[in-house]
DNA sequence: TGTACATCAGTGAACGCGCGTTCACTGATGTAC
DNA sequence: TGTACATCAGTGAACGCGCGTTCACTGATGTAC
């Protein structure tokens, strides 16, 4: 009995699972994950919800999608600034979130949304700041090392602190869209600078 | 025909009240507002579904009362530094929030949620989000123009940042239990110093 | 001080509804010969 | 180049379930006389 390999989705099928994918994102950014329903979501793309599970096994699939979506987003717009320091590679965080409004929008509440830890997306949230927090932690210390940051604050708070500001920021921004997070970025980084703009500061890097 | 007034509430009734509203805040906090269901609350009360509403007219009055609370319990806190500067209001709101972990997690994980237009809370955190922006505004520009923060920064950028750090620090602790709260927003605020640490400075006040 | 009774506190069963998912099915699409 | 047919794309109806809320009801509690 010879048994026939399965053919894969077509072309037309893998070009409605981006497209899915980038609904859920949306309306996952507009009312978080468990309000947002199949039905709400088939309709946007044109199908039924059955037709939606023919593409994705659950609505938990779904969800790792759009997470898995947002990364390769941002660390598509890194990569552009190969071995940048810190400095720009958070603006460059910054700078993408306010490019990429949805998805940024999507991470903030889900994130909130998530802190339940019987929640489809706790796990990957928890890892994600501990990474994040890690990595930043690190690098911050290596800037204080260096005299890039000032001396007299400690990296840790400083990491927790550049972490905190992008978040509150993005979520501060959905209740008042007039909001600048970019100068407000830029404004928080300056705050940093290890010689701030005093007249007849001396440099004290070098202590 | 005489027709009689009502009682009110007995004293049992109103504790049970204050017990659910409690309660509820604690739920809320956890899995947010759509996430919780009357059947889960009413099991925590030791009461069934249809007591709850014996009590509560619908599950979005709970909400509002839920809301209420807090801002009752901040306020009282607050009213302890009267005529306090503002460095020392936001460690306080800080300081509050820390002790208060419950009311915290509730207000971000609800303030996230609610960015759904269509959400029950959604008014009240434009609202309040208006507001505090309002006066935080008005507030680190009253202390720019009397150099108690540094002057090369734009006060407007301060706020949303002074606003975002309290936010966004409180949602990473959800995910980070060892951070620091209270410490971070202590370092942010020494980084608005008008007179930073540094050898040799002028007081730019002057100028 | 005693008691009738209106109101309060709470129950248990049921309601209509929207949810994620299943299942048997139909037509479209690509491929092997 | 033509065609048989396996697989893909998607439908429509139905499923069991948990949701907020309703309703008629029972016992407890406080009050007016």
């Amino acid at each position: 009995v010879t048994t026939r390999a399965a053919r894969g989705p077509y072309r037309k099928g893998q070009e409605r699972r981006r497209e899915i994918v980038a609904a859920a994102a949306e309306l996952f950014a507009e009312s978080g994950y468990a309000s947002t329903s199949m039905r709400e979501l088939a309709q946007r793309v044109g199908l039924t919800p059955a037709g939606l599970l023919h593409h994705f096994a659950s609505k938990d699939e779904l969800l790792t999608e759009v997470l898995g979506l947002r990364q390769e987003s941002l660390e598509a717009a890194l990569a552009e600034v190969p071995g940048a320091d810190m400095r720009t590679r958070a603006r460059e965080v910054a700078r993408h979130g306010a490019e990429n409004a949805g998805l940024t929008s999507l991470f903030v509440v889900l994130s909130a949304e998530a802190t339940a830890p019987d929640h489809p997306a706790h796990a990957y949230f928890a890892e994600h700041y501990r990474g994040t927090a890690e990595v930043t932690q690190s690098a911050m210390a290596a800037m204080s090392r260096d005299g890039e940051v000032r001396a007299d604050a400690s990296p840790v708070d400083l990491a927790s602190l550049a972490v905190a500001v992008l978040d509150g920021l993005q979520l501060q921004q959905r209740y008042r869209p007039d909001l600048d997070v970019e100068s407000a970025v830029a404004t928080f980084w300056r705050l940093l600078d290890a010689s701030p703009a005093v007249p007849g500061a001396v440099d004290p890097g070098s202590a």
